[in-house]
DNA sequence: AGAAAAGTAGACCATTTGGTCAAATAATTG
DNA sequence: CAATTATTTGACCAAATGGTCTACTTTTCT
């Protein structure tokens, strides 16, 4: 009766979102080179013309699967200030990216791949926006640094390393299912999750948070 | 006169080699099927056909790069033994791998990329003799909390997160270095590494070896 | 020297694949 | 209802690409 279309609703929004869906799927076991767009449609359960239809080109389909996963980078951590407790908002941002992993490994590979292959779909307006945030985000931790709240270190460094860690668990899944014989489940990950809390925040000389110690289901 | 050939000598054997630091480069680059054998060939010097008569596929000299680059996994950690310091071995594991990450970055690349395209290339060798290894190595950590050398931790989370963060800097390099503004040099690696030699350590309770405090080239 | 093996290289082919076209159908609007 | 717009779909095409075939040259071995 009443019109909700243009965003979410409709036809075209529900195939949007599911070639979406099915190029993320391929895009991620495959690489952009490696997906046909013959294989989204089937994923999709559409013809091919159909899916070119919703998106011009496969570049474009690619880029928009991209940008959503860019979303991902969102976090607590992009509001915290010098006020906050450090060892509370670095446990918060590992526990965060870790449900990330999780909940979003396919995103998490393609950006990674995007990365290796030299980022080279990343348009200037990440770069920006990225860039700031992380001259935002050292500059908060060099304030604690200089409040007394964090011992002298490189904020770099330890970004890249809670980065690197909490990234591995999406990126490098298949390598860590043969090691262990088995998938990880929501268990390990919790268990992953406070193992690299304890030792990110070790590392920092900061007390780790109690609840961050037991087996409890945080936020 | 008298004949060296065989492994490393003679035409043939150049222009494998040749090939093959070819094939590395454009792998890295463009992943497997991003990569034409013509863009190979053109890197090497040579016309398709004599690549493909080195190697009979494109397949073939794949999994010939990426048998290359498994040699990058050897390490001093391999044979310690639980009279080792753990401080020093790990200490020495991280450096090992960072310095892996500088020099050997395409290799690093093309084996992440075959890992997160849930490593179909390697072959069940590897996956063997990296779990035995793994295994060993996780008997070792399990010993050295036995006699007290390292609190309670989980071992395989530890090796875990010092695999990521060592990658991280060869194959996130793009990322590293838009946001940076520039490339990482030697010495920024050598920061890094003593940063993450300082996380870790610390995060195991361990205290840092004086020779990876300050700025010291080590081994 | 001469035969056999190793290496070089152009022409060519079959397949895959991103993308276009045109035609048909469904939905919406005036 | 008529017209316009949105969507669906098969047929088709040109470019890219992995790989083969054949022929030629160079090296090596006896």
């Amino acid at each position: 009766m009443t019109k909700l279309r243009d965003t979410d609703a409709g036809v075209g929004a529900t195939n949007k979102r599911n070639i979406l869906q099915a190029a993320e799927k391929c895009f991620a076991q495959f690489g952009f080179k490696g997906t046909a767009v013959q294989k989204i449609a089937d994923e999709a359960n559409l013809p091919k013309t159909n899916v070119l239809y919703y998106f011009k080109t496969k570049q474009e389909l690619y880029v928009a699967v991209l940008e959503e996963t860019l979303s991902l980078w969102n976090s607590h951590f992009d509001r915290a200030t010098v006020d906050d407790d450090p060892a509370e908002v670095l446990a918060a941002y590992i526990t965060e990216k870790m449900e990330v992993s999780r909940t979003h490994p396919q995103a998490s590979k393609i950006f990674a791949m995007e990365i290796i292959n030299c980022a080279q779909n990343l348009t200037g307006y990440f770069d920006e926006e990225h860039a700031k945030w992380m001259e935002g985000r050292l500059a908060l931790i060099d304030q604690w640094i200089e409040v007394g709240k964090l011992p002298q270190l490189d904020g770099e460094y330890l970004l890249y390393t809670i980065w690197a860690s909490t990234q591995h668990y999406a990126d490098f899944s298949a390598q860590i299912t043969r090691l262990r014989g088995r998938k990880m489940i929501k268990a390990d990950f919790e268990t992953a999750t406070r193992q690299l809390i304890q030792l990110v925040l070790g590392g920092c000389n900061l007390p780790v948070p109690s609840r961050y110690i037991e087996n409890i289901d945080v936020e």
